[in-house]
RNA sequence: GCCCCUAUCGUCUAGCGGUCUAGGACGCGGCCCUUUCAAGGCUGAAACCGGGGUUCGAGUCCCCGUAGGGGCACCA
């Protein structure tokens, strides 16, 4: 950085409902850029809208980017020395220099209702200018403002934007971006309430905050000339500012969480999904890791602690990116493949609860290295080995029993051939079920796969399951021997 | 309607005037491995939006179109 401030940066969302994946990965580009130059970074809360704050919204977003392990350095929750760090708690401030720009000439009063500004909107369409307001309110004098006061009319505070000049600013991610004043609104600092509006609050707390750059989403871009004129207006030093590209839904638009339940950080917590896949792949999408291995093929699966060591505001991508989830599923399972068997049974004990599945850590413990390599969402170990904790399964129809290109008769045969083996054995361990059944297909004369299938199917009741004598040992000896005869009986 | 941003395989991206017959990843196809399903290995198909410039030379710079996205609230 050419300047010496130190880093300071924010996340600074509104509890208006779930943390939003965009508002996630804002918030990583946030974490990485202070990471990466020792700086802090600080979370603050934009509760300035009464109406759509609420109450359980902000212990989930402090729930999601603790899960996520985007801890902050400075917040609500533990303080810091530029509190406090909710917004609601700062009204003072926004009040004193709202008025200070209109005791300077900068903003003025304006006192039109809701109804009157939705008349003069649709005038202005109606006429071709964009919607919003037409400044009339600039004519006002003290006297005018004395005598409304009198009859007790409410009023908002709005910026006198300097019409006849143009408002440049450099963005970090896109370089210079310059806007004709005339196309800007007179934007509401302060409302009627005594509340302010985004445009006030959030930069006279980054003023107050000390922050050096605003990272924030590309929605923003049109609105930041009004914070430079503010900035200008103020005389205070103004942020660097990194606008960096939304998520888009798949099929074009802004993700939303009306419309897509992934749009919350709750679908990814509940799914199955591990915090480190997803941190993973919200740095993919914008950004670009570019270490290559020692084949030559850049590295994909890498913490956002690496990622931190490397990371360069600079090099965000420019262009709205698609949510791929498909590539996040095999991102996740690339992850659960890097877990020790007792960091994943941990991790998906919860997942066998909420399937009202009786499982013990030390069951699952024997079950992960069996799923580890199959799955890629924690929710499919449940799917893949829920078996294993019901206390029976059914028997498979004929039809499912009976490989292809066998007769029942064989099959018969292959069961009863399986039964015998295994009831004669010594003990049910794995290396003793597999010197036994080894050469089963080979005696009987069929294909490996012909014979090993309708055990499975018998054993397990599914087609698909974990690989056969590991399941067999973790359901013991007597039930597998029930089910192969009771399978037998069918045929 | 007006303003702003953007534009490389289906998707995420590398490329920062010549090394591009455009590289990697996901996904997709094929082969191998294999008791199912996966995982793994090898391999194949797949892109520079269009048109003008600038230049000896353009995916890379400029302009115009077009397309996509964002914004235009007393929401953030």
């Amino acid at each position: 950085m050419s300047e010496s401030r130190p880093v300071r940066v924010r996340f600074a969302p509104s509890p208006t409902g779930d943390l939003h994946i965009g508002g996630v990965r804002t918030a990583q580009f946030n974490w990485l850029f202070a990471r990466r130059h020792g700086g802090k970074f600080i979370l603050r809360i934009e509760d300035t809208d009464q109406k759509r704050t609420q109450d359980q919204s902000l212990s989930g977003i402090l729930d999601g980017l603790r899960w996520a392990g985007l801890l902050w350095d400075e917040g609500p929750d533990i303080g810091g020395d530029y509190g406090p760090y909710i917004q609601s708690q700062r009204l003072a401030h926004y009040q004193q220099w709202a008025h200070w720009l209109v005791d300077h000439g900068k903003a003025y009063r304006a006192y039109e209702t809701t109804e009157e500004l939705e008349l003069i909107s649709a005038a202005r369409k109606a006429n071709g200018l964009p919607p919003g307001y037409d400044r009339r309110a600039r004519q006002l004098t003290p006297e005018d403002w004395a005598r409304l006061d009198a009859e007790g009319k409410p009023y908002v505070i709005r910026l006198k934007v300097p019409l006849d000049e143009e408002t440049i600013f450099e963005d970090m991610v896109r370089g210079t971006i310059r806007v004709k004043n005339d196309t800007l609104q007179d934007a509401v600092l302060l409302k009627a309430d005594g509340f302010p509006t985004y445009h006030l609050a959030h930069m006279v707390d980054d003023h107050l905050m000390a922050i050096s750059h605003v990272i924030r989403a590309e929605e923003w871009i049109p609105s930041t000339p009004l914070h430079v004129i503010l900035y200008q207006a103020f005389g205070w030093q103004m942020p660097h500012f990194c606008h960096v590209p939304v998520i888009l839904h798949p099929s074009g638009g802004k993700i939303s969480k009306r419309k897509h339940p992934e749009a919350a950080i709750s679908y990814f917590i509940t799914g199955g999904y591990l915090p480190e896949a997803v941190t993973n792949f919200l740095c993919n999408v914008g950004w670009n890791y570019g270490k290559t291995d020692d084949k030559g093929e850049e590295i994909q699966v890498f913490t956002k602690e690496q990622a931190a060591e490397i990371f360069d505001i600079t090099r965000v991508t420019q262009t709205g990116t698609k949510f791929d989830v498909v590539k996040l599923k095999w991102l996740n399972g690339e992850w659960i493949r890097t877990l020790t068997d007792e960091d994943l049974a941990r991790r998906m004990l919860p997942f066998f609860e909420a399937a009202g599945l009786a499982v013990t850590l030390d069951v699952l413990l024997k079950v992960a290295p069996l799923v580890k390599e199959r799955m890629k969402l924690l929710t499919e170990a449940v799917e893949m080995a829920g078996f294993l904790f019901r206390e029976d399964v059914p028997t498979p129809a004929p039809s499912v029993l009976i490989p292809k290109g066998l007769t029942a008769e064989t099959t018969r045969a292959v069961l009863q051939l399986a039964h015998d083996s295994l009831a004669a054995l010594p003990d049910f361990a794995v290396p003793t079920q597999e010197a036994a059944l080894r050469g089963g297909a080979e005696q009987l004369g069929i294909k490996t796969g012909q014979f090993f299938n309708p055990i499975r199917a018998a054993v397990t009741g599914q087609t698909v399951s974990p690989p056969l004598f590991e399941v067999m040992e973790i359901i013991g000896r007597e039930k597998v021997l029930l089910r192969l005869a009771r399978a037998i009986a069918t045929l």
